[in-house]
DNA sequence: GACCAGCGTCACGTGACACGTTACAATCCC
DNA sequence: GGGATTGTAACGTGTCACGTGACGCTGGTC
């Protein structure tokens, strides 16, 4: 098993937001509200994140990493796994036109 | 050494853009127009990644992953290297004051 | 030498989106 | 009951990836 999986995933992946939610804000009791000041956004910022509707930016990846004490990668790498689905969804007919250049 | 590094460097990362003009399209004698055409976008798109003035989108780093027959992730994670470095120190001062949360 | 096809780059407009501010209904709690 | 806190909706703003069109430059061809 590599590092990075190459294979496209048959489902969507799980959003950010919704792994904020249930596996960090639950065990640490954490409200909306609470996280927001904690790591120093908006209430908005939390909200539409935890609601999927925003993706997880650098700046927040940051943000969560230094709160949580892991890495922003972690929160980056489910970020990158939705945003690269979508985009492989979005573009599927227009990658699949671009011929692969021969490795000489 | 893990899978992601998460020590901050001292230099800003390579841009993707330096790669892939360096390491990429001197390989394969490839122009501005001759890649545009070959993934699929417009001039300006390559002409400004390579310049460092854009970064890899998702939909990019699909495209030149199909084209060079590497994995999007590669793009993607020359990509982040570069956003974190910027955002780190953009918003450094604001994650210091972050306290992180005690591991229960 | 004139011409023109292809090159890299600039200028402009557009749509998407992360973010803050404000407003509002629901709920807790004293 | 009433004030504080909560989650969420609406709005405006700045940034940015992208395409289109136009410009100046270069190299080949007659």
């Amino acid at each position: 098993m590599s590092v990075a999986n190459t294979r496209p995933m048959k489902r969507r992946p799980t959003h950010p937001g919704e792994m904020l939610q249930e596996d960090f804000m639950a065990d640490f009791h954490l409200t909306v509200s609470g996280l927001a000041e904690a790591v120093g956004v908006s209430r908005q910022s939390i909200n539409e994140l935890l609601r999927g509707r925003r993706a997880v930016s650098p700046e927040m990846a940051l943000r969560l990493s230094r709160l949580f004490g892991n890495s922003p990668e972690f929160w980056l790498n489910a970020q990158r796994a939705v945003d690269l689905w979508d985009a492989s969804q979005a573009i599927k007919d227009d990658v699949a036109r671009i011929r692969p250049l021969q490795v000489a």
